[in-house]
DNA sequence: ATTTTATTGTTGACTACTCAACATTTATGG
DNA sequence: CCATAAATGTTGAGTAGTCAACAATAAAAT
């Protein structure tokens, strides 16, 4: 009854290419929960910052609808994001001018630096986690994701 | 304004390890979400099918707690998931002998089919989605992911 | 043996996410 | 111009997941 390790794999596999799958679905998992607990006091989810620091990235305003084919989820889902970056005033929802179905969303002086505080908690973090990489390491992971990627598309 | 495509990365990157970091999770996302619409007509939902893949490749009673262990989630979530596999019949929960706080989670012979054949269908999928990959690639990609989540647990 | 601590599972309050249905508004085709 | 189609955002029901608090039970400490 060996306990498990965070590092383990839930079973075990006969073939490299479905390694290769799982292990890049338990690590994006394992990603996920790092950085809930990391940003944790400063931002209620993950996806909360992943949304703004897309809005810091982008540099203008952005509507739900853009926002949803970037972070690649439901329109509907970018509503309650919003809804609850907007009580913080972490955001702010203003008309569009000409469009009258759509929002443009921009980041409050209260978004914007609460946003930086958090990206450089989060690059120190990523720092830590690859500091065992070579340039070639990252460089392969980097590729080779991508590449898996491109391929689910079909 | 050009429209975002499935294989794009939601931000750009200075730094080839951060983009590592980013297209590993991104991946995970993506292929998360392709098993759940491959599977959609079978069951419930991605973690349901988990649950039934680690009960089956395990091959004996597992208990709530060590459902959460290999599973890592929560045990409160294993009780949900767990409730919902026993409405549609597909396990069972049987009083552990000598430990009265337990259960012994089992497949029944309909979740045993069930999961059988989903079996199938998720591996052809696997399959698909890696054939452009080498050997080498696949034992690289493996190795690169199982890598960067030893590195996480500090 | 009794007290204290740890384990197991459950519940309730939050959060994310999807999907289908809907209203409003804009774009397109006759 | 008008009728139909498409786009945008919202809502509600369903799913997963976390965390904290709790009850029951088992294990450890004294």
């Amino acid at each position: 009854m060996k306990p498990s390790n965070e590092s383990d794999l839930p079973v075990a596999f006969e073939n490299k290419a479905h390694e290769a799958i799982v292990s890049v679905w338990w690590t994006g998992e394992q990603l996920k929960k790092l950085f809930r607990k990391l940003l944790r006091s400063y931002i209620r989810s993950e996806s909360q910052f992943n949304l703004l620091m897309v809005l810091k990235d982008t540099g203008r305003p952005m509507t739900q609808m853009e926002l949803s084919k970037t972070l690649l989820v439901d329109r509907s889902n970018i509503t309650g994001l919003i809804d609850g970056l907007q009580k913080q005033d972490l955001i702010r929802r203003n008309r569009v001018k000409g469009d009258r179905r759509s929002y443009h969303i921009t980041l409050t002086a209260g978004g914007n630096r609460l946003t930086q505080k958090m990206e450089k908690i989060y690059m120190r973090k990523v720092k830590e986690i690859t500091a065992g990489f070579s340039a070639r390491e990252s460089a392969d992971l980097a590729r080779l994701t991508n590449k898996l990627r491109m391929g689910l598309g079909t």
